[in-house]
This record gives structure tokens, sequence and C-alpha cells, in this order.
DNA sequence: CTGGTACGTTACCGACCGGTAACATCGTTG
DNA sequence: CAACGATGTTACCGGTCGGTAACGTACCAG
């Protein structure tokens, strides 16, 4: 639904490299909802205020969106791409070896969280203010945690984990219990420091033993066999 | 639904004439509020439609409540009250050893998490939801959640965790990371079933080594000497 | 019967919210 | 200049929400 195909005419085509002067208001608009949204919950902030903190009116904002809700796609939509693209930059920083990759992502986390500005995961915390009836964000929220969920595994697989799904389950259950608690914990307090030991811990308990033969049995058994 | 327990007319003899049942209505409607509030979050649901899924109406609503901020407070703690009860009651059962009352804690989680009317914790939902402003609430939230770090720490040091603020930390993150995916992951398929054998993979790295051959051969020394 | 208690019903209020109409303003561009 | 597009301003609409007033009624106790 992000089709912003509003006059594409010849306008764009002669300023050329330059953008369009797309719309200062618009992206004013957007950035100060976006904000606001990650700051006081979706169902916390009005147009009017939005409109309002953004230097501008509740007009403008209905020229630019189509409604609330369009708007409240769309802030989903670009903070999962920001959340992607933070992603990719921490597990860039060590190509090839995906354990370091899980660790520099734990490590990115933790920084974050000593952000005043944090307040966790903004997709998670709409997750759970939306109710079941606003189909398409929930749909939205999902396919984001499933892709989480995929991510994590596949990195779990390729350091070569005896269980990957269950390492990488793991994983994700530390990830999000960082964001949970940061809601409610204030800057440098919350138990979030715990998570890259413990991410270091369950990684060397799903790893087969250094340079040697998986024969050995009862080294993940606690974790592998499960209950 | 239907919660018709009016035999208990016998007590009223007892009391004065003040005090009697407390009001049959004030309870239902009660109910019905924390149900809707869990499944639909608080400012998702009105005055208007508790007291109708109640049976009753506003105005018998406001002859029982203050305000709706006084039924939000009251409802965020009976949650408490039923969390730590439920709490209590899956350490109960191992008396006396801390080990199996972190994994029997994790155990009622997950059966919990595979009931389909679960969503998750209801104080942290609350949390996201409830803006800076609410500051009783985020409070009462916040006091909440240190309470829960405060016994996993308890846990952890009983069972002679090396470092048991650690390691309660990381139990804490594991066990919110629960919940947090559960409002996401419909009934069975989430990450959450790895909560226990990563808890019991924690744990193992953070006990001395084993000396006496227990009941349980573990293998603990894989991890110990990580991180 | 009398009175009080608990509850239901209707109507209403002010505030706010999402959304729209009509018009004024200003800068750019031809 | 004139025309146009992007934006600000004001007023308004219908609906919902938290909250209240007034009144009716069923029941129980003395």
């Amino acid at each position: 639904m992000s089709g912003d195909k509003t006059g594409i005419s010849r306008s764009d085509v002669d300023l050329g490299p330059c953008a369009p002067t797309k719309s200062r208001v618009r992206d004013r608009i957007f950035e100060t909802a976006c904000e606001l949204f990650y700051r006081h919950g979706i169902h916390g902030v009005g147009v009017d205020e939005i409109a309002a903190e953004a230097g501008s009116n509740k007009m403008s904002f209905y020229r630019s969106f189509a409604s609330k809700d369009a708007l409240v796609t769309e802030y989903l939509r670009e903070q999962e791409r920001e959340y992607w693209a933070w992603w990719d930059e921490a597990v860039a920083r060590h190509p090839g070896d995906p354990r370091r990759q899980v660790e520099a992502l734990f490590e990115a986390q933790f920084e974050i969280a000593l952000t005043n500005s944090c307040r966790g995961c903004a997709l998670g915390n709409a997750a759970a203010e939306i109710s079941d009836d606003e189909d398409e964000l929930s749909t939205l929220v999902r396919a984001y945690k499933e892709k989480v969920r995929r991510r994590l595994h596949g990195m779990a697989s390729a350091m070569g984990a005896r269980d990957p799904e269950r390492l990488g389950d793991a994983l994700m259950l530390l990830l999000d219990g960082g964001y949970f608690t940061r809601l409610v914990f204030p800057l440098g307090s919350g138990p979030i420091s715990a998570a890259l030991p413990a991410v270091r811990a369950l990684i060397d308990a799903h790893l087969p033993p250094r340079r040697s033969a998986d024969a050995l049995p009862d080294a993940a058994q606690t974790v592998a066999a499960g209950k």
C-alpha cells in the first residue's frame, strides 16, 4: 500500500538527479509521526498532535497520507526497513564468521539499549497494542518476526550448530527479552547486559567440540535432547 | 462467561449490612474487564464495552469503580497477584531445589504458552502501550519486573551459581523473550520451546563442575569454561 | 407497608479524534 | 504579471469515549 503514485509527470524528469522536492512537509510529518509512535504508542498519538508537532496542521497531513492507518502501516514498514539496515550493518562487520556475527548483533543491541531514546522493539511494541482485528498490522509484525527467526536459524546453521533451529530460537528469546525488558528498566539498569555472555554460553553448548569429530556424545545432550 | 456462583449468601449473616457479598456485579464487571484488557489491550477497550460484555451497563460500572484508570490499576494489581500465585505454585513443587524450581517455572510458562488464550505477559504488554506520562501504571509494572528479577537472582544464588546476577538476568531475558514472542507467533509455533533447554544449558554453564555422579549425568563441563 | 439497597435504562455532557470542505497565502515558473 | 501547486488556517462533521444525572424497578429487611 506504499504506492505513492502521485503525479509522476514530467516534472521529476526535468529536475533530474535532485529529488523532485518530493514534499518536505510529508517527510517532516512522517519523521515526527515515527518518533511519536515509538515513544507514546500508536494509539496514544493523534494525527492532530503529529501534524502540530511537525509544525504543520491536520489538513496538510491528509494531503500526504490517505489515513492514519496508512501512516501507521508506513511507519511499521519504515521501522522494519531501518531494523534490517541496522542488522545488516552489524552482521557485515564479520563476513563469513556467523558466530561473530551473532555476537556483533547482540553487542549492537546492547549499545542501542544504552540510548535513552530506546524503548525496545518498535514492531514488537506495536504488536502489544494492536488488537486482533487489525489484521494488516499484525500480519506485518508476524512476518517481520518470522524473518528474524529465519535469519537466526540460518546463522546458527552456518556456524555448525548441532540443532540450529533450537539455538536460533534461544537466541531469539534472548534478543526479544532484551527488547522487552528495555521497555521497563531505565537506561543501563536492565538485565540486557547479561545477553551477550548468555549468547556465548549457548553457542558454546551447541557447537561440537572444536576441531574434533562430533562423536562425543554427552556434550550437548541437555540442549539437543530437549524435553 | 457464565460464572454464576451465587451460592455464597451464607456469609451474609456473619457480616454486617455494609459489606456482604461485595456485589456480584462488580466482580462480573471486573472479570470481564480483565479478559478484555488482556485480549485487546487497555487502550483498546472502553468502559461501555466492558459493562455491556458483563451484561451490565456503564452506570453500574461507575457505581463500582471510580474511573477507568482506577479499574486499570486494579487490573494490573490483580494480574500481578495471579502471576505470583502461579509462580509460587510452580516453585513450590520442588522445595529446596532451586535449579528444579527454575526449570519448573519455564515448564509452566511453556504450558501456558500452549493455551490459545495466552497473549504473553499482561504487565509487560501494558508497559508497551502505556505512555510515559501514565506514571502510576509504569511504576507498578517496573516494580513487578524488578521483583521478578530479584527472585531470579535469588534462585540463581541459591543454586550456587558463580555469577548469580548474571545468570538470573539471562534467565529473565529468556522468560520475557518467551512472553514477547508469544504475542506474535500463533499457538505452538513460536521459539518458546527452546527456552527450557537454553535454561538448562545456561545453568550448567554457571554451575561449578559437579564432582559427584548425580542422578542425571549432565554435561556441564563443556560450557563451564566458556565466556 | 416502608424504606433502603442494588441494579437497569435513558439521556446527556464535554472532550477528543479521524476526516473533510472552503478559502487564504506564498513561491515558483512560464 | 498570471497561473499554479504546495502549504497554512478555520470551521465543521460524525463518531466515540470517559463520566454524570435522573429516574425506574426488583428485592430484602424491619
